[in-house]
DNA sequence: ATTGCAGGATTGTTGAACAATCTTTACGGT
DNA sequence: ACCGTAAAGATTGTTCAACAATCCTGCAAT
């Protein structure tokens, strides 16, 4: 089937970058999507501000009708909530939510740790542990709250499974909303980094099984943190 | 703070009422996504073909912005998938797909039967199997399926978490997809009512455990079965 | 057969419009 | 001063019409 010449291998590198070209450009519904979702992540919309598309939409420079495609992307995320008739408003989570997120991330970390497919990356969770070193290191503790979560979409990953990993981003998107509602965020990371290097160590021993036990204990753990520093 | 008239149960109720309301309701576009989504499900549009905005915004009687934004979200559902600046086609999955939606109901699945959570509805399970077992005896193939994703929208319900249940109903969604692009779906479904009869006894009777490790069984068997009659 | 090129169709995106609904302000009664 | 209410103003939900960019089709020319 395949021809003599390169030609064929050629044909699909130059699809393979059509493809990754507009997966870059992208809709411009998406880009504004984006634009929203890393401002309430990074912390600038706090919980419960409404966003008037009106004003939004000149922001992002984008037209009412695709900001609110985007808007509805960022409901179904459960980043952002509708109010009928009065638009929509940053999510505050609630104990109830923490306690679903979590109950949800207990099951699907440990399990994609066991998976262990040969797609899933090994080395990514180490390189995650240093990044979260040298976060450290600096004193930069959103740093360190960048390098934790790239450790756990990493654990993700390693079951190879496009709709666990997207599942993940939104659990860690939903987490930083959490966050950035707790009284004092600052040190909550930075115990973390000891423990996922433990994780790691064992997984690069190919111990997965009581990586696992250990990641699901350290998320037990983790969730009782959190309510404790959201509860009112 | 309650008053001492019924007072505040009877705002309570209209409050509730008006929530339900606007529950039914919704907004016109995700009305328009329910009307596309469920022609999808019921197999009446077929893996591949394309969705034409003008024409399918008339049909259903909602402008093309609105219908635009229903759209989207079928693609983030996979139900649909995306062509830059050709429009979306009703999603063909693949081998790849089957198996990752697999991997994913693997973890979920039993995980959600071990979690049982008082919230989680018991009695909804039997329900599901006696359903099958009635739409059996009438030999209505249409309807032993859907009792079939009824028993396994149940079995996850019994974690008690929104996040899981509104996964679990995307890829019930997707597992349509798979039906109805196999050759002969007609028998596909009938061998697991006995199965499911057998697990929803032995989560009645208290034994999470082994009705777990049954319904792994149980999944992996069913993979197998449909990448057999997919593939190629 | 393959290439090149009009012409038509469809998508991506915008801007303006309008009814329905919310919010605010101002007003008048008590 | 307090309360409810009515008018005014702002915002949302939705539609329509438009237009550039891109894709598809058929046809002619090589």
């Amino acid at each position: 089937m395949s021809s003599p010449t390169g030609l064929d291998a050629a044909l699909a590198t130059l699809d393979d970058a059509r493809r990754r070209h507009r997966a870059v450009m992208s809709t411009s519904a998406d880009r504004a999507a984006k634009a929203v979702r890393d401002q309430v992540v990074e912390g600038l919309l706090r919980s419960g501000t409404r966003l008037p598309e009106e004003r939004l939409a000149a922001a992002i420079g984008v037209s009412r009708n695709t900001l609110r495609e985007a808007l509805s992307q960022l409901v179904a995320e459960r980043i952002l909530v509708r109010e009928p008739n009065r638009g929509v408003v940053v999510a505050t989570p609630s104990v109830d939510d923490v306690r679903d997120v979590y109950r949800v991330r207990r099951i699907i970390e440990p399990a994609a740790m066991r998976e262990g497919r040969p797609t899933g990356d090994v080395a990514a969770l180490a390189l995650a542990v240093d990044e979260g070193r040298v976060a450290d290191a600096a004193g930069d503790v959103d740093a360190v709250a960048s390098a934790n979560q790239h450790f756990h979409r990493a654990v993700v990953a390693l079951a190879g499974s496009p709709r666990l990993d997207a599942q993940m981003d939104q659990l860690l998107a939903e987490m930083r909303l959490f966050f950035h509602q707790m009284v004092r965020p600052d040190q909550f990371h930075r115990p973390y980094l000891e423990q996922n290097s433990d994780i790691a160590e064992l997984v690069l021993q190919g111990d997965r099984a009581t990586a696992a036990e250990l990641l699901a204990d350290y998320l037990a753990g983790a969730e009782e943190e959190l309510v404790e520093a959201l509860g009112p």
